[in-house]
DNA sequence: TATCCTATAGTTAGTAC
DNA sequence: AGTACTAACTATAGGAT
């Protein structure tokens, strides 16, 4: 008999073609990122988001600061950064389809990345309709706090769910406005 | 003359309180969640989105297609406009041509990104309910979550932000309405 | 899709530039 | 804030449930 396993194989990192392989392996590393940015944020008490869709179309995501922390960091301060350098600059996606060597995409991915590095200003928006709502926390070994996942919600939590959306619907709304105002 | 290095050790996850440890865990961190990012994403050809804060107040990102892309992926509602590109202006960084040595090209484009990340503002936010919930999400068979934030932008770009941001509230309130209607 | 196992590939703490 | 080095800690590919 042969070891009771092979240990970890060395991959390449390209596209998986096997669907089976690729969503295994896509839940493994996801769950793997989410701790790892949960440990970031609670090793740094940095400000996090994650968001990544399963190659279901699933949605999973992290967000580590507090709503009202997060907000708190709109206040431009007038002497602190450069103006020029601040401006602008949402970005777009090249994408990895524009260019003509494949064989260095993580090379693009990583370049696209920096060109994507400074941003003006970002949302977040999703959706998901269906009759159930997934929301669950999970709570590892109670070290890193949360982690998330898109689980079903129940009717129960239903009323729960709809006075954080209002929460969250006035809080943008305000800043939005506020934004606005400058304008 | 004892080892060259005491070797990796074992950290409690919890906020370090050396400054300048921090900075450097942060660093070498980030990178490492950057880079796994980018495979999760090569790997499994999903969409990812990834923004984090360093303590010192950079904003560092990574999106495939692009962080925006990803936040904004779709648009269920019927006659829901597309609520920006606007949002998706672009800017090339410093514009590091991958066109010379690959290896030495990745490394400078890594080293560019990191140091030029200077975002004006943006994040991703997610709110939470009772207690702590920082999560709030919804997703499963054609249903949809979102989230929104906003942050600081210069002068420069604020009229057109403006109008990005006008659409977007509207589609938010939109979602929201929605979502607390059938609640 | 998530988890359990095992052996191993890969990440990173500590330290110094 | 990024890089280099070493040793040791940790994430995971394979395979199975």
């Amino acid at each position: 008999m042969g070891r009771p396993s092979k240990g970890r194989q060395r991959i390449e990192i390209r596209l998986i073609k096997d669907a089976d392989r690729l969503e295994v392996t896509f839940s493994k590393r996801k769950s793997g990122l989410l701790k790892k940015a949960s440990e970031l944020s609670l090793l740094c008490g940095a400000h996090v988001a994650f968001v990544v869709f399963s190659p279901g179309g699933r949605a999973f995501a992290l967000g580590t600061p507090s709503v009202d922390h997060v907000l708190r960091r709109f206040d431009p301060l007038p002497g602190d950064e450069d103006d020029g350098d601040l401006l602008a600059l949402l970005q777009d996606g090249d994408g990895v389809s524009a260019t003509a060597d494949r064989g260095a995409v993580e090379a693009i991915v990583r370049r696209t990345e920096e060109t994507k590095a400074r941003v003006a200003a970002e949302k977040v928006r999703m959706d998901a309709v269906g009759e159930k709502v997934r929301q669950a926390m999970i709570k590892a070994g109670g070290k890193f706090w949360w982690e998330a996942d898109v689980e079903a919600l129940g009717e129960a939590e239903l009323p729960e769910f709809a006075r954080a959306l209002r929460r969250l619907r006035d809080n943008v709304q305000r800043h939005v406005d506020l934004l606005l105002a400058s304008a």
